[in-house]
DNA sequence: TAGATTGTTAATCGATTAACAATC
DNA sequence: TAGATTGTTAATCGATTAACAATC
């Protein structure tokens, strides 16, 4: 980035195509959406519509979609094919993105045969674990792989993405010995904060702590004794 | 706080133990980081020393916890033994909480059996598939019922949340139907938008959404063409 | 008392919502 | 032209960060 012209000063927004994560989270809700209605034969679409079809405002669904240009047209609304379009780009949608799974138990294995990934662009093709049992176990058209060649995997593959799927305890070690072997981007469903280079991408989604989320608010509900209830 | 004096016209911030959902989600971190130190032995830990563990900075842990109540010391720090019990109360973690799983495909599948739930005092009490052939298989312990049977089930064993892992395509139908029996807490892996009663809360986790975000930097980052460089 | 660290208030930042001028 | 709807600006809301007085 920043070809010859460097920034004067500080640059007041980066340059253009910052978008706030908010938005790059919305982005592949629209895409299904819009999918969805161009199979019905929809060819044009209000930014009210497609707000309700994606359970979010009409103001934020115009807010999102004017970070990527002006694609919809006043008085008539947004083309949907040409939206679906430009959305694909943004996100990168266009091109098929190779995964590595590292751990291959209950979660690791379901997600290596998840089908939800294939239709969305990611391959995987690499499973490893630690376990010497459960390598050379055939998962779908893979073969799990020992936790040794895990650096040979990546060379070979050149993952855009790994995705670790181990217990807690090991998931800092997987994370440094992705991030040497030169992933950036790690998903992560083990529940321990990973610490990493600035310049790599790590999401976590910790199941437990979902449903945790969830209880608390059935207990608020239910209103246990001891939290709430003191009020005369 | 005010037990008796009852707020005047419109409470300025609704009772008094409504937490921020983004410390909600985060507390579940701090139990579990804290259990592990109170098994290493340690008595008592700062908010500095805290936060580091947990990934976050020491103010927002402070400002977290102080929703909870004032459990530290000045010039101490926390005694992480009465901490874990004040976070483990305020999550309701005290009890467990049965979980109704609809979809047996291979995620449905893989989080009958994730250990990570029952550890945290999640109990899978009852497993459904609308695919015959999938119906009557066992998992774990549990054997997967026909989803005419969800009703029936949810009505034995009152879950407190119900996990969606279905297709997107069948998680409306299905979510109506959870809400209709009684369920108010819906984890959904479907990527859809999913409407509900304004009492129901329910959480979407999208894997492939997850994996999109992180290909969205990548993208980015390596600087495709078509978005990024334009400029003379 | 001197040093440490909490709990809270005020400042900042970012994201959502509301409103409307531009324009099809 | 009259009606519809975008793209954007300004207002609001909420969450994070900084700072520090209270207090162990």
């Amino acid at each position: 980035m920043s070809p010859e012209n460097t920034p004067r000063l500080r640059e007041p927004r980066r340059r253009r195509d910052v978008l706030p994560e908010t938005t790059v989270a919305r982005l592949p809700g629209y895409h299904s959406v819009l999918s969805a209605m161009a199979a019905s034969g929809l060819a044009t679409v209000s930014s009210e519509a497609l707000a309700q079809a994606s359970g979010v405002s009409s103001a934020m669904l115009r807010k999102d979609l004017s970070y990527l240009g002006s694609y919809g047209t006043r008085g008539v609304g947004y083309d949907v094919e040409y939206l679906i379009y430009q959305i694909a780009r943004a996100l990168g949608l266009a091109q098929d993105w190779p995964v590595v799974i590292v751990g291959a138990g209950n979660l690791g294995h379901a997600l290596a045969k998840y089908g939800g990934f294939a239709s969305r662009g990611f391959s995987v093709v690499g499973l490893v674990d630690a376990d010497p049992d459960t390598v050379g176990e055939r998962v779908g058209d893979l073969e799990v792989q020992p936790m040794a060649e895990l650096e040979a995997l990546i060379e070979r593959t050149r993952p855009a993405i790994a995705v670790i799927a181990t217990p807690a305890e090991a998931a800092q070690a997987v994370a440094d010995r992705l991030v040497a072997a030169g992933v950036r981007n790690i998903l992560s469903f083990a529940a321990a904060p990973l610490s990493v280079p600035a310049d790599v991408e790590v999401r976590t989604v910790d199941l437990a702590t979902e449903l945790q989320i969830l209880a608390f608010h059935e207990q608020r509900r239910t209103g246990r004794a001891d939290m709430t209830e003191a009020s005369a």
